[in-house]
DNA sequence: TACGCCAAAGCGATTACATCA
DNA sequence: GATGATGTAATCGCTTTGGCG
């Protein structure tokens, strides 16, 4: 095993001040290499890539589930019948709005009650479901909080698709006694939350990147002056030839050998005099 | 084929309301 | 009980996309 070491194999000594990332020192060459290659480039500044690795929501098309659209069409299907109702009135969201609800929730009610035994006498009252709508007097908004169970199915759908075709919104909307235009807003406010999530994970990120480099930076700094005081005091040094270092396989020593074609005889001498004790 | 129009869908930003400490 | 913070349902305006003439 071999370790090539470059100890200022420039023919020009000194030539540090003139080109600092030239024929400097190993260390420097080396911390120079090492943010080189989190920079990717020696030249431009440390650039943090803001953009997300993977994209937060996939576009539709990305869906695996979504291109299934044959299976979805069967559901469609199959269920074009038991929801025509829905599908006639809510096709759109401003027809769900606009339709009758009472209709639409008299025949969907059913459906979810049996899933989650007891949501039925909240929607009613508090969440209000379908059926609240007739109520407000359209001046002011309605605020309508989904029951444990709705919200739950719905995460559970949302795990397996973060985006609703028609058919399954309507399907949905039917399971759960809302109306297709609120399972449309949880969706998108869904997306919305996961989005914002992952964005803050993101940030934190990055800032744990900007930390390490930045604690990294300040240790190259730090031994950039150190090397430059070496420099200064011990001037001399910085002339060494490109020297060898073996490794022993067995002991894992390093043997330093310096190549004589680059070497002086004064630095030779120098080195075999003074530093080739070890 | 290119272009304009339109509807639908999605998104970001924001509002408004319910709940909780 | 009043209040501010927080979570979230709902709305608005905009952009993109696909279908159609």
């Amino acid at each position: 095993m071999e370790l090539a070491l470059s100890l200022g194999d420039t023919p020009k000594p000194f030539s540090l001040f003139e080109n600092p990332n030239k024929g400097f020192s190993i260390v420097l060459e080396q911390a120079q290499k090492s943010l080189d290659e989190k920079r990717g480039s020696s030249d431009p500044p440390i650039q943090l890539n803001l953009l997300p690795s993977t994209p937060v929501h996939p576009s539709p098309h990305q869906i695996p589930w979504l291109n299934h659209a044959l299976g979805v069409e069967t559901v469609r299907v199959t269920n074009a019948n038991r929801f025509r109702l829905a599908s006639v009135e809510d096709t759109t969201d401003e027809g769900a709005a606009v339709s009758s609800p009472n209709s639409a929730a008299s025949s969907f009610r059913m459906d979810f009650s049996i899933m989650n035994g007891n949501c039925d006498a909240r929607n009613n009252s508090r969440e209000g479901g379908v059926d609240s709508d007739d109520d407000e007097n359209g001046s002011t908004r309605k605020k309508l909080r989904l029951s444990k169970e709705q919200s739950a199915f719905l995460e559970e759908t949302f795990k397996e698709h973060t985006t609703l075709n028609p058919t399954q919104k309507l399907a949905l909307a039917k399971q759960l006694n809302l109306r297709p235009r609120q399972v449309e807003v949880w969706f998108q406010n869904r997306r919305a939350r996961t989005k914002l999530k992952q964005t803050e994970v993101d940030c934190e990120y990055l800032k744990k990147c900007c930390e390490t480099l930045t604690e990294e930076n300040r240790r190259l700094q730090k031994e950039l002056q150190e090397l430059r005081a070496l420099k200064t005091s011990q001037p001399f040094y910085m002339q060494l030839p490109a020297t060898t270092l073996t490794m022993c396989p067995s002991c894992e020593r390093v043997a330093t050998n310096t190549t004589g074609a680059a070497a002086t005889k004064n630095t030779a001498s120098i080195i075999a005099g003074g530093r080739h004790q070890k």
